[in-house]
RNA sequence: GAGCCUGUAGCUCAACGGCAGAGCGCUACACUGUGGAUGUAGAUGUUGAGGGUUCGAAACCCUUCAGGCUCCCCA
């Protein structure tokens, strides 16, 4: 047992079972995001590290992430998000880009993080941008690509919800409050880990940290002021759009969304599983302002969002939404009747084959019920048999698996008749 | 970096100081030209590793490794 390599702490193996639920997420967010006609784009998986320690502070790149030297002696780490080489790779085609960009991503992440629930140390994650255009309604657009992905999974809004807030809008409420500049970040914390606590000991946090009873009491209203949003022009203006977009059924106004992040500059949003059997978001994402300032690129804005392969993933499988795993990719099996029909089977399947069907041939003679039975664990749909009596005669028996029905048929009309079989049971 | 929990058959787990077991899965047979169901039989273990206590350890103690959950953090 402990003699046995095991894989690195915090990744996963993909059995084929596992690279289907990968797979299933991949093409749902893939369709989504074409739907809105989102390019599809990738960036190197090994970065240098000043990249990230311009924007991000190398401390948290050198204790959060991937790095090693490389055998040349440069310093490089496996990219632990994706937006500064977006960055990069927009201001070197400035010039020459037609905006508004829109593209779209899915790919390799690595952060050397504590593994839990929810959280690996490599994982997949979808990035979906708009670049080149400041307005409420691009921020709706992006809400919307995202929605249009949870609705494909089939979370319904009873179960997925995506909560949206705005940084401008808290700003000139914390103004109102007199918060000073420089708790900003501090109050965002604080709104951050407000529901990982209990009231009181939030109350004694936030008094802790230097706010007066008057600030706290202020915050506490404009954290349970979910009518906010019809104060301010950005919010009411989104609102409308998701409306038109048809997926406001999905969204809400939520004061308590910070991201504490640096670079959110307006709408922020992250969706969450209403259950709450997973505590972290969904996706999460926002409007950044300056993104091109750190890598020489004149002045751009944009708004988008991410969304990492194991929340949703555990997310769909706990709420049975994980399609039903077929282990082969053929549905059809050509058994081999015996040894010296071997080959016949063999001729047989590339008969199949070139008709455009996938098909299995089991590729040794055992006994047909062991054929069958894995068949059977392969969940293939149709088998095709050329005993001696059809191989003399010019013909195969096409069984259809699920409905355990077999006709034997002229070798020529073998493919037509699994195809029509697998046209109604389905492939 | 800190805390709590768990490592026993391929999988899920029982045995909680006294012969290491069950269910599922697997293999074979019933069924020598056909799967799912059922029945019968069978195989499978250095009890994560190392040390200690004991007449006796899967169990108790120590060390170590691995995993899970939480705090921290979360670009």
């Amino acid at each position: 047992m402990t003699q046995k390599i095991q894989p690195v702490k915090g990744t996963r193996e993909f059995y084929p079972e596992q690279m289907a639920l990968r797979n299933f997420i991949y093409e749902k967010a893939g369709e989504a995001s074409r739907s809105f006609g989102y390019q599809e784009w990738d960036a190197p998986f090994i970065e240098s590290i000043e990249l990230y320690a311009a924007k991000s502070g190398e401390e948290l790149v050198k204790k959060q992430s991937f790095t090693f030297t490389d055998r040349g002696g440069d310093f490089v780490t496996l990219r632990p998000e994706l937006t500064p080489s977006l960055a990069r790779m927009i201001a070197a085609r400035q010039g020459e880009l037609t905006f508004p960009v829109r593209w779209w991503s899915f790919g390799p992440f690595w952060r050397y993080e504590q593994p839990q629930k929810g959280r690996t140390r490599e994982f997949f994650q979808w990035n979906v941008d708009m670049l080149g255009v400041n307005s409420p309604e691009a921020d709706a657009e992006l809400i919307a690509v995202g929605v249009t992905f949870l609705r494909s999974v089939g979370l319904s809004p009873a179960q997925a919800a995506v909560h949206v807030n705005n940084r401008r809008l808290m700003d000139s409420q914390f103004d109102a409050l007199d918060i000073p500049q420089e708790k900003r970040l501090e109050v965002s914390n604080m709104v951050d880990r407000r529901s990982k606590m209990t009231p009181a000991n939030w109350d004694a946090y936030v008094l802790d940290s230097g706010l007066s009873q008057s600030q706290l009491e202020g915050l506490k209203v404009i954290l349970g002021d979910f009518d906010l949003w019809k104060k301010n022009d950005e919010l009411t203006r989104l609102f409308a759009a998701l409306e038109a977009l048809g997926v406001s059924e999905y969204v809400k106004f939520d004061p308590n969304i910070m991201r504490g992040l640096l670079y959110y500059t307006g709408t922020v949003f992250e969706a969450f599983e209403t259950s709450g059997s997973v505590r972290r978001a969904i996706l999460g994402g926002g409007r950044y302002d300056n993104l091109l300032a750190d890598v020489g690129g004149q002045p751009l804005s944009g708004v988008g969002f991410a969304m990492g392969d194991v929340v949703i993933g555990i997310v769909l499988q706990e709420l049975g939404l994980v399609p039903e795993f077929v282990p082969s990719p053929a549905p059809v099996l050509v058994t081999v009747f015996d040894a010296s029909l071997l080959l016949e089977a063999y001729r047989l399947a590339a008969e199949l084959r070139r008709s455009g069907l996938r098909v299995l041939c089991y590729p040794e003679p055992v006994k047909l019920q062991k054929q069958f039975k894995f068949a059977d664990k392969m969940k293939a749909r149709v088998a095709v048999t050329v005993g001696p009596d059809e191989a003399a005669n010019g013909q195969a028996a096409v069984k259809n698996l699920v409905n355990g029905e077999q006709v034997v048929v002229k070798r020529e009309v073998a493919a037509e008749t699994v195809k029509k079989i697998l046209a109604v049971i389905g492939p």
